[in-house]
DNA sequence: GCAGACAATTTTGTTCACAATCCACGGAGG
DNA sequence: CCTCCGTGGATTGTGAACAAAATTGTCTGC
């Protein structure tokens, strides 16, 4: 489904063809290593050569390809020791989300939060990865929203996008699911019992689990 | 092919226009909400207006300048419940810095940082606020290159350029050192400890302190 | 057959001129 | 006197052409 794709892009009125780009970089559209062409991409994208080259440097910037000096672009391949390195920082400030959306929770939060606790148990039961996995996503971005933590949220985006590759993989790694969903749950259980100590503590825990279940791949 | 050792410096050859103009900003040359046209900047700095343009876009991305469609750039202003925002993720980084670092540490490492806190001491004793201003930032660069994480290191860098100006009030308020020594201080034992834990918590505990100083500020 | 240098091609980087856009100012009408 | 609407000036955004750099392919001399 084309669910709410706002939570990602903080920026609003930003370079169009960057994101379409950046679209096709994340979804693996383009191979990692991958050469990317100012001229062909002008050409695929019907846009000037100008605003690829703008596209370019800005997606550089957020470290999702890499430029050489009169040599191009590539697509950045990010390798597991970096990958670890990036979710270990993701674990901490999604862990200062997570205890600010335990002060701010209302009724109405913690009624959609335990309907997503209740759905992920469902999904897990049936064998339904792929529902787990949207459910996943929506819990982290509801939990994001309701921490009301702009620059958080803007720097967990930006660090999201680098491994979105290992993290996929990850999802679809087989008993993945048995392991999340109690973290999951424990999670919600603090963020809607309003204790941030808690709620941090629940979210750097899942997302420890998450790191060493990356160093254990490849 | 080897292609796969730029591991560290990702920032190597980039844009020289966009770091005189970010010094410029950060060292208020230019006042906060002053307007900057693509042609003066052109002329000010001897540069092309695409690299302007370019080093405009790359400001915008880190925070430092805002940009309004076919309206041109300011520099951005940065109030102070953004700027609470801005070291409330910069302490949970930090801490996992810190954390790393006490982890890392080296006898060489412990023998600068322990001469750094007694440099500390007698800068505050004196009363010489701009050599404690000055080993401050030592301290917390030092830190930051032991905990050898590049990506924490990354942000902390673009969420610190963000906020210099608060920062910088805040070290001159009268009384602010000997409330900060005993933090760094602190911070010191529970790195040269090499506790990874207790680090974690005496980093956060500082910049908890610097965020209880900038909310009575203003 | 190999090493080195030279030329050709490809790709990026820069500059220029033009088009599109937006705000401010001023005049006409109510 | 206030409001609404056009016009003007300034500034950014875009596209095309030009210059620079680096890699690749080729050719000659040993």
């Amino acid at each position: 489904m084309a669910a709410s794709t706002a939570p990602l892009a903080p920026k609003v009125g930003a370079e169009p063809t960057a994101d379409r780009i950046r679209e096709d970089i994340v979804s693996g559209e383009f191979a990692p290593g991958q050469r990317l062409v100012e001229a062909d991409l002008s050409e695929s994208y019907q846009a000037s050569r100008g605003a690829v080259r703008n596209a370019l440097q800005q997606l550089e910037h957020e470290g999702l390809v890499e430029r050489i000096a009169n040599r191009g672009a590539r697509v950045r391949v990010v390798s597991v020791e970096e990958a670890v390195a990036i979710t270990e920082v993701r674990m901490v400030v999604e862990g200062l989300v997570g205890a600010k959306a335990a002060q701010n929770a209302t009724p109405e939060d913690v009624a959609e939060l335990r309907e997503i606790g209740a759905a992920m148990q469902a999904a897990v039961a049936g064998g339904e990865i792929m529902v787990y996995s949207g459910l996943n996503v929506r819990l982290h971005d509801k939990i994001r929203v309701m921490g009301r933590q702009d620059v958080a949220e803007e720097v967990l985006g930006r660090l999201l996008a680098r491994n979105v590759r290992h993290q996929f993989r990850l999802a679809l790694r087989p008993g993945r699911p048995q392991v999340s969903l109690p973290e999951h749950l424990a999670i919600i259980e603090a963020v809607c019992a309003g204790d941030p100590a808690a709620a941090e503590a629940a979210v750097r825990e899942h997302v420890a689990s998450v790191i060493r279940a990356l160093q254990q791949t490849d």
